[in-house]
DNA sequence: TAGATTGTTAATCGATTAACAATC
DNA sequence: TAGATTGTTAATCGATTAACAATC
């Protein structure tokens, strides 16, 4: 039994490291498109703005990828963090509340090239009823349980009032929802298995605004 | 000199602490609503889900806004933290790209019960000239630095392909924008008095993602 | 081989939690 | 006053950075 928990906890890699993955999966992608072959944790250090060991270490979080000598090749650290974010696997996803939000997102065709694949989206407003979304149809609310019931989805985007958003995140949850990309302005309260990221657009520009005062305050 | 660098010391209060001011405000905002006059540490430390002790330590940043065996007079540090966020002043904003994501943002009014003030759009999209959101004109992007040098213009939304990010985020610096609010999938660099908050919406979904990777890998 | 650069251990720094005296 | 709860100091925990031996 022992060894099992030491497994799952080795497992257990910190939430500062994975909020940073996708920024390098991003550099390496840009890099990648540049034509660069190869790297080395100091030059992709100054193109990013992080220090080197931060990045050597971040990385034998999940293996070796770089040779001594060397540093990283570039397509296969890429193709390797890709995997370790799940990229190389695709994502049914559907889209509930398609107001402009929803719609934007909907309209984001770049998420199916990382895997992401939108199915439908879910409104009750009756004039949506069947409008459709680059080819995705929006579905009416009340027939949300038949249809997830009947196709296989991972990830619901609640992009709907937070009124809402407790109630409709618990049929996701009774229907085998795994994964919520959660944009109301609310904490859901779920079962822990359940993966829940939140998206607080009200937060983030809360912050900018603490960073403006800040800076007024400063300069006074 | 020396006090005046303290001074400035003094005001640095760590970015962990101030991203969870949002969550307070929210919090807070609730309980008010619910007509709650009081609360300690402890039982709000029960609501969010975190320590007490971090809830106290955090405030404490700011000042002494409890009151002992009291605990917090919810409006009074609702109100407070509000002016810790600068939620006290408003802020006019622009958004540049009246694309989806812009026009969801724009549409999304309860920004402005917070004091960001919406003034414009604009976008390089002739069919959008003329255009109005919520009764707010879309004008075309090359009117922007004129629109900037005559208007009181604090924010700006870039919600516009990477592609022109940079290049659009340099004139409105140009122009005196002291704060942008980027939701284009890069990081812009901009002198460093010029406030960056960044909403990478695909590194969310990429984190969501891994989670799932995860919990799968557990599962087996 | 010599030079470069990783992987990894050790040192530092910062953030969180615990504890408790101060005080309402 | 006694009880409750803060503000704050001290202890712990975790994350970042530095250093360097291993190795390509």
């Amino acid at each position: 039994m022992m060894w099992r928990a030491m497994e799952v906890e080795q497992r257990k890699i910190s939430r500062a490291v994975i909020s940073r993955l996708p920024r390098y999966y991003r550099y390496l992608g840009d890099l990648l498109e540049a034509g660069v072959e190869r790297i080395s944790s100091n030059d992709l250090s100054k193109k990013m703005q992080v220090t080197a060991s931060q990045i050597r270490q971040d990385l034998n979080n999940f293996g070796g990828f770089g040779q001594q000598g060397y540093g990283y090749n570039v397509k296969y650290l890429y193709t390797e963090i890709g995997k370790i974010l799940g990229l190389d696997k695709d994502h049914n996803f559907i889209i509930i509340g398609a107001g402009n939000l929803g719609q934007a997102l909907a309209n984001y065709a770049s998420f199916e090239r990382n895997g992401f694949i939108l199915k439908s989206l879910f409104d009750v407003n009756p004039r949506l009823e069947g409008v459709t979304i680059r080819g995705i149809p929006v579905r009416m609310l009340d027939e949300l349980e038949g249809y997830l019931q009947e196709n296989d989805i991972e990830i619901a985007a609640l992009t709907l009032p937070k009124s809402k958003a407790e109630e409709v995140a618990d049929v996701l949850v009774a229907n085998g929802i795994k994964a919520i990309w959660n944009f109301a302005h609310t904490d859901l309260t779920l079962p822990k298995d359940v993966i829940v990221e939140s998206v607080h657009l009200a937060d983030s520009l809360m912050k900018l605004s603490y960073n403006i005062s800040q800076h007024n305050e400063i300069q006074k």
